[in-house]
DNA sequence: GTAGCCCTTCAAGTCACTTGAAGTTCAAGA
DNA sequence: TCTTGAACTTCAAGTGACTTGAAGGGCTAC
């Protein structure tokens, strides 16, 4: 059986070595096993694993969330609908996320347009957007 | 002429001590005047000062974004068009975020779907989206 | 043998603060 | 005047999720 190295599992995983030396590090993977000289040695099931992580910190879940899934993924006594319950929480944060940056769009559009209106074109040292910023 | 301490000035400005000492720790905010008993003394140019920089911070722009800012308002032989132009490449970044965190959405709520309609309801050990999630 | 890459560990850096510990100063009430 | 208690002081370490750097060891190919 071909084993892995450090580098070749990150590319199947699509992540990093010191990545995966990190999720090491935190107890998110296993220790790995070592070859003769000392370096990691990996196999598919870690691939599946750190896949299967990586896709979980891709859709945004932390890490401590992302520990909860992999706790659920092995343990396939507890029901999937835990991780779904997990992801329907975590929805609500993403959406909430996306309302505040929708807000911080509009200001920043009203912003530049404020801008354009007021500066429009010259290098004034009187700037009505600068120092409305200022007031109380 | 009234001076405000620390606390004060946080309260007006909207923000709180800790952040006003890392401010000027970062060198964001110049160093405070000083009481008899070594106790920082604000007038309301800082008032104002923090208020732009909260202001800024809380429309997502980074410190460094922030300092520069800061520097604008300062020399007002530059252009306000200057400030324009970093609001500009701002808005960028905000919604590059906001279309990622839109992916990132519509992703969840389609794990989210897919867990109702293949493990619904049970407690089973068969959970096809956990497992999908492992695929290469 | 030697070049060059990949690997190892450990430590520190990133960002923007927050939290904690231990001590000092100030304003107000008894 | 004394005491209480809040607000202040400094310095250090913690947060999250890595990234970067230093200093060295091992593997493969020529």
């Amino acid at each position: 059986m071909p084993s892995l190295r450090i580098g070749a599992l990150a590319e199947r995983a699509g992540t990093n070595a010191p990545t995966i030396r990190y999720y090491e590090e935190i107890g998110l993977l296993r220790p790995a096993d070592r070859e003769v000289g000392g370096q990691r040695a990996y196999g598919e099931e870690d691939v599946k694993r750190l896949t299967f992580i990586r896709r979980c910190r891709d859709f945004g879940f932390s890490i401590e969330q992302v520990r909860s899934l992999v706790a659920l993924v092995e343990d396939r006594e507890r029901s999937c609908m835990e991780a779904r319950d997990l992801a329907q929480e975590h929805l609500a944060a993403v959406r909430a996320k996306l309302d505040e940056l929708k807000g911080l769009e509009r200001s920043v559009v009203s912003f530049i347009a404020s801008c354009d209106a007021s500066c429009a074109g010259g290098p004034g040292p009187d700037c009505a957007i600068l120092d409305d910023l200022t007031k109380p």
